[in-house]
RNA sequence: CGGGAUGUAGCGCAGUUGGUAGCGCGCUUCGUUCGGGACGAAGAGGUCGAGAGUUCAAAUCUCUCCAUCCCGACCA
């Protein structure tokens, strides 16, 4: 409950123990008993309602539903498409006992749930008339990766999965679009994280897609995160999963079949981007609580009036759609109240005191630049909305620029290599799309390619690495 | 799965040549405080990660486990 700030960790010093300190310091999460495993506090979590709620309506204006498919999926079923289940068979957890006897068809604890959605699928599409099937579930996922880390990576991780059939590839590409277009909302609108958007190399793309795009974020080390992924699976899927139908005219076709999901690792990101040496920072729009009211006693005070106060200010805020909270605690101390609240990223504080009951005014705190101010009580409204957009848009600028200037064009080897050592980031280069290329330039510079950006235009220029011709720049970067 | 490190009070740690456990913070109670980590007083809190061995005696020495963290290969 209770910290040190002596304790805290620089973020300048060292991320990765900055990054862990923080989590738990400001009680978003805590390890669990199982390795790699993690509890998401209340904190931690009212973040992930968030963006289920924002999500949950971006879905609704297409019309996508939730539903929920089980936790456990028969091996057999996984086994079905081939490039699917060598994607992730490393990283399987299996039951193979259950009520006291050995299964004969061992049970997967989901790695994602392509497979068990399509059998069930295959079972109720039949006509065009079923189609599209546009669903998503809210879920949690497990995969026995080797090396964890605090929401970016554990062993088990919330998310959604959207899973839609389409009678035609056109209607599934746009489907695949929208919800690129979703992802990119939710990161840069509302995290406040700026995205390269475009589509995977073969090598990287999700085992059994025909096309994966990505949305990549650059954090301060200097190391892309793959925040959020869309694939168009083609006929893939549909084809071992007997998803077929009758069209208009009359012909069987086998269903047009997407993938997307989000998971709670987009909330690593956002502790480590917009995070400083004294904790978090939420970006206003996703912070469970945007103003933290704190009343300043004094002995010779009237505590009851501040009190007053205090509640009135919080419900005036609260109608006008802030979510407020008001620290009237009596301990800590205040000095040590506004510590706590700065670790755990609240955007805002509001201070009063009897100096500002006298002159009737409120005193704002930004919690991204520190920065102080003092307001009419009058104008409290359009004074916080106004703060909170600021930060808001401050934070993503500051992200954007982050990410723009540690985003290069590498012409030779030689300064992609030089790159990768000092400053790292994102490397623009031509790639000649030869996947023995792409293994030895990840394998020398520990940079692997990230995506091919949207719309990118072909040009002509030779490979960074084998110097034969390419067609197309590609980002590149080390990812998470 | 390789490499490194660490397990002693809630957290951070100390504990000498083996002698039966301590410090800081936090926690509880009371009082005074409160505009950036307040103060006083009185308290509570431990199978020293687990097991075995050596010894009159083990937190300390030996062995075997286990767990966690960090660094690499795999990945949202």
């Amino acid at each position: 409950m209770q910290f040190e700030k002596k304790e805290l960790k620089k973020k300048s010093e060292n991320l990765s123990d900055w990054y862990t300190d923080v989590i738990l310091k400001a009680e978003l999460a805590d390890y669990a008993p199982v390795k790699g495993t993690m509890v998401i506090r209340p904190y931690g979590y009212a973040l992930w309602e968030k963006v289920q709620e924002i999500f949950n309506g971006m879905m609704r204006t297409r019309g996508v539903e939730n539903a929920y498919f089980p936790l456990f999926i028969p091996h057999s079923l996984l086994e079905k498409e081939k490039e699917h289940v060598e994607g992730f068979s490393p990283e399987l957890a299996l039951v193979t006992i259950a009520g006291g006897e050995k299964l004969k068809d061992p049970l997967v604890i989901r790695p994602t749930s392509e497979t068990i959605m399509y059998a069930m699928y295959a079972k109720w599409v039949h006509s065009w008339r079923d189609l599209p099937v546009l669903i998503n579930q809210w879920c949690n996922v497990v995969r026995w990766e080797k090396r964890t880390y605090l929401f970016l990576r554990t062993t088990e991780f919330l998310w959604q999965e959207g899973h839609t059939v389409h009678a035609t590839e056109e209607e599934a590409i746009d489907m695949v679009m929208t919800a690129q277009d979703w992802y990119r909302q939710i990161l840069e609108d509302y995290l406040a994280i700026p995205v390269y958007q475009g589509t995977k190399s073969s090598t990287e793309k999700f085992a059994g897609a025909k096309t994966t795009y990505s949305n990549e974020a650059l954090m301060p080390d200097g190391k892309a995160l793959q925040s959020a992924t869309s694939h168009n699976l083609g006929q893939n899927f549909s084809k071992v999963f007997d998803i077929t139908f009758q069209t208009k005219e009359g012909k069987m076709d086998h269903g047009w079949q997407t993938s997307w999901g989000l998971s709670t690792r987009a909330l690593g990101g956002l502790f480590l981007i917009h995070g400083d040496d004294n904790g978090v920072i939420l970006p206003p729009k996703i912070a469970p609580i945007q103003l933290v009211i704190m009343p300043i006693k004094k002995k010779d005070g009237d505590a009851k009036v501040l009190l007053a106060r205090c509640e009135e200010i919080r419900e005036t805020l609260t109608n006008s759609g802030v979510r407020v909270k008001v620290d009237g605690r009596e301990e800590p101390s205040v000095g040590r109240r506004f510590n706590e609240w700065e670790v755990k990223g609240v955007p805002i504080r509001l201070e009063i005191g009897p100096r500002e009951l006298e002159a009737d005014t409120i005193v704002l705190v930004r919690r991204d630049t520190g920065e102080k101010v003092t307001a009419p009580r009058k104008e409290i409204i359009t004074s916080v909305q106004k703060l909170l957009e600021d930060i808001q848009t401050s934070l993503f600028e500051k992200a954007k620029k982050f990410r723009d200037d540690n985003t290069r064009d590498a012409v030779s080897y030689d300064e992609f290599k030089k790159i990768m050592s000092t400053t790292r980031g994102f490397i623009r280069a031509f790639w000649c799309e030869d996947a023995a290329c792409e293994a030895a330039i990840k394998e020398e510079t520990k940079a692997s390619t990230r995506l091919l950006p949207m719309n990118a235009k072909k040009e002509t220029g030779v490979c960074v690495h084998c110097g034969k011709g390419a067609v197309h720049c590609w980002l590149f970067a080390q990812s998470y």
